[in-house]
DNA sequence: GCAGCTGTCTTGACAGTGTCAAGTTTTTCC
DNA sequence: GGAAAAACTTGACACTGTCAAGACAGCTGC
């Protein structure tokens, strides 16, 4: 095997691995939350991602053991992206309601990996790469809405925050508020996030 | 059918429908909610819940024509106990807050029946008993929110309210929460209520 | 009181599912 | 260039939801 085939190869596919699908696990996850944004998470099928990547029924099982594992890696990145987005939010406006905007924005945009977040019994919860991602999150959440208050073991005032936008962001992808609020969600949680007691007086 | 023999019947068996099993919709119903109190909703088994409830493997089709329609009927269920618990703390306080602490231990207590409620992708939404018990529970929450505000197409302060404690409850019963939390739902949702602007000044 | 019928449930079958063990192929390492 | 490791395939297993066909009980009409 010449050099040059291997980097034929790495231009064609430029990721981190690379082996013979070119980089299977990237394409695995990118399959799933295909799928889980078409038929829901429940409906997921193992076997359809794989065939939906072109490869056997049993290859996901080797890159992330089983399905949770794959459920896995998807909330992992979806944390990923989050935490890029709420600090992306409050760094460019250094306002709660823009992160709370972004927070349902993120829920609306990405919403198969928001469904995956938030459901433990389908991912495994013990994972450390779930854990750090998790935790950023976290971190960028709370200095969104915890910059407002004084920092503490348990932040009512974080808490307070965080249950309204998970709730507006989750009810909304649910299909539970009228057509209005879909059509122009931002417009909506601005008028709904003026009954938040938060970042004045 | 002579209405001595209905009245006799309805001694024994106090409930809508019967047949041999005596009311194997209910015993299926219920076998359903312990299992997914048990497991999650995604790992429900109609052939578990039929086996709990005794019966052969395909008996729970014929009554709910698929496993969509068992978890509907969970569903509906859930929303007229839920219709319930939210009227009763209203009329009991007349207080919006005790109509939010209302919600919030439902979940808890309900947390089988309050996952599949909110969970589209799990039923089947156009069932005319589902839609009744849900109308039943939006007006109970409209009565709990909405009466501080005057009545509108969509309400923002309704909203408001339904996304707070619907986050918290959410977040609650999914483990994000500190344990303080889970120790104290009440006093916890008391502290963080606060910061929701709606019943007062 | 009995034939027929309707509703209740069982049996058996089917394709599809997740997971595991064993094999095959490719890449990496020295 | 040969050995070892990694990436995947193949085949099998028990289990799943759904469907068609049949068995059984209880009620209806006479």
């Amino acid at each position: 095997m010449s050099f040059d085939t291997v980097k034929i190869r790495a231009r064609v596919v430029p990721v981190t691995d690379r082996y013979h699908h070119g980089d299977l696990r990237r394409a695995l996850i990118d399959a799933a939350v295909e799928a889980v944004g078409e038929t829901g998470p429940s409906a997921l099928s193992l076997r359809a991602v794989a065939k939906r990547a072109g490869v056997s029924h049993a290859a996901p099982a080797h890159h992330f053991g089983d399905k949770a594992g794959l459920l896995t890696a998807v909330a992992a990145e979806g944390f990923d992206r989050f935490a890029d987005a709420l600090d992306a939010a409050w760094d460019a406006t250094g306002d709660f309601k823009a992160v709370g905007a972004a927070y349902v924005r993120f829920a609306i945009d990405n919403r198969a990996h928001f469904e995956i977040m938030f459901r433990p019994e389908l991912i495994h919860e013990d994972d450390p790469d779930l854990h750090r991602a998790e935790a950023r999150s976290r971190a960028a959440l709370h200095r969104g809405a915890g910059a407002v208050e004084p920092e503490a073991d348990y932040n009512p005032a974080a808490l307070a925050a965080w249950s309204f936008v998970h709730g507006f962001a989750g009810l909304l992808i649910a299909g539970n508020f009228p057509q209005s609020v879909v059509d122009d969600p931002e417009a909506a949680f601005a008028a709904v996030g003026r009954y938040l007691r938060i970042g004045e007086d």
